[in-house]
DNA sequence: TAGTATTTTTAGATTTATCTAAAAATTAAA
DNA sequence: TTTAATTTTTAGATAAATCTAAAAATACTA
């Protein structure tokens, strides 16, 4: 049985190496986890001792296949809940992470089988971010964000790429939603920002927003 | 902030004191928590620092206006829980106990109320316990145990007062669920077994039974 | 009421997850 | 290719929750 904490830094982990692929270093998953690198380096022996990562003194580390599915289990039963807790429970798409941070750690295969089914086996979270099933597979999605898209480009907003309450409130002000049609009208040149037409309205958004933004051509 | 531990103490003292009444000693925590007496008198004194219960050195404790108002709270979430894996997710009644163990311990205010909303603020948990509301009420209900029926007496099966998954799976596979109407038509001398009649059918059930399950006259 | 049994508390250790400060290894720069 | 800067690891401490063994307090009993 792993403890929360094991399991926070196993999803830290998987974050960091960018979906399980590359090896990720001690400082980050020390600013990750708000802890120390001392901790982490202690930590990190832990869980390479249990089999759920690679580790190699001074080289980073890289989780292993258990580790690998470790990870994808606890992100999708976090974007399950955060599934549960906007379609059922009327939480807005900015309220929903931390409750989900918690949920996350809830142990039970049942229950996220049955929570999936009663969820009508999403694919996505409100955030637009994929939900593995339950062999781990992602049905992968091609997004680009607004800050790669030129003048004439168009597409459906699909998802986000920073997920701060600040960042979705924002958004959600401006209309800028999931599922939401958008054609780029314009891209600054001076600071990068662009113009952008949506139902008939044109919206300019900064190039940091357009950034964060991923739309499916 | 509370822990885990803290709260789970904090709600056997709840139970053990028949609902917040009477003072709880040390060995009953220790046995309910299955942690050891000395252990135990580390903890209270933690408890009893935070404000949660009253201490005296080798007299027991109770729980103060702060502290039951968070057992109440947990049982609330607990209870709620329970009905959700029930009612929404199809578990069995007998299966949801371990699980509402670990969500109980979820914070966050607005989720309980919402989810309360969502299965609309049932009075009762799948086991015919009772729910606190929002500000820590029970809708009290007048239950009596089969053991002090007499022949003759009728009710409706309400509650258990034992919820081990083997007894559930007994009631269960025996059609003693709640909600079913009870006749009684003859408490066995010898042994205190009791024969009923439900739904036309005859079921002798044990005394142990009988004491454990809760009838509304 | 004195003596015994039981319950509770204290004393001292252990495990987990964390920290600071210092040492060691790696990487970057001169 | 030395030297300097950065990163990582080790050493030693601390706080939380637990344990065993022993001491102290309370309860029972003859
Ligand atoms: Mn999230
Ligand atoms: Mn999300
Ligand atoms: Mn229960
Ligand atoms: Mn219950």
């Amino acid at each position: 049985m792993n403890s929360f904490t094991e399991e926070n830094y196993i999803k830290s982990i998987y974050h960091l190496s960018k979906d399980g692929n590359q090896a990720v270093n001690t400082n980050s998953i020390a600013e990750q986890t708000s802890t120390k690198a001392s901790s982490v380096t202690d930590m990190i022996k832990k869980l390479a001792e249990k089999g759920l990562i690679n580790y190699v003194k001074y080289q980073g580390v890289t989780l292993t296949p258990k580790g690998y599915s470790l990870a994808v289990g606890i992100i999708r039963k976090h974007r399950l809940w955060e599934v549960f807790l906007v379609e059922k429970l009327q939480f807005k798409w900015d309220e929903v992470h931390d409750i989900a941070e918690q949920l996350e750690h809830i142990k039970s295969d049942t229950l996220v089988d049955r929570l999936a089914d009663f969820l009508g086996n999403p694919k996505a979270d409100p955030h637009g971010d994929l939900i593995p099933d339950k062999e781990g597979k992602f049905q992968s999605k091609d997004l680009i964000r607004i800050s790669k898209m030129e003048a004439g480009d168009t597409g459906i907003i699909s998802g986000v790429n920073e997920h701060s309450p600040k960042f979705l409130q924002y958004l959600e002000k401006s209309g800028l939603v999931l599922g939401k049609k958008i054609a780029v009208i314009e891209v600054i040149e001076f600071d990068g920002s662009v113009i952008l037409l949506m139902e008939n309205k044109e919206i300019t958004i900064s190039r940091e927003a357009a950034k964060n933004i991923l739309i499916l051509a």
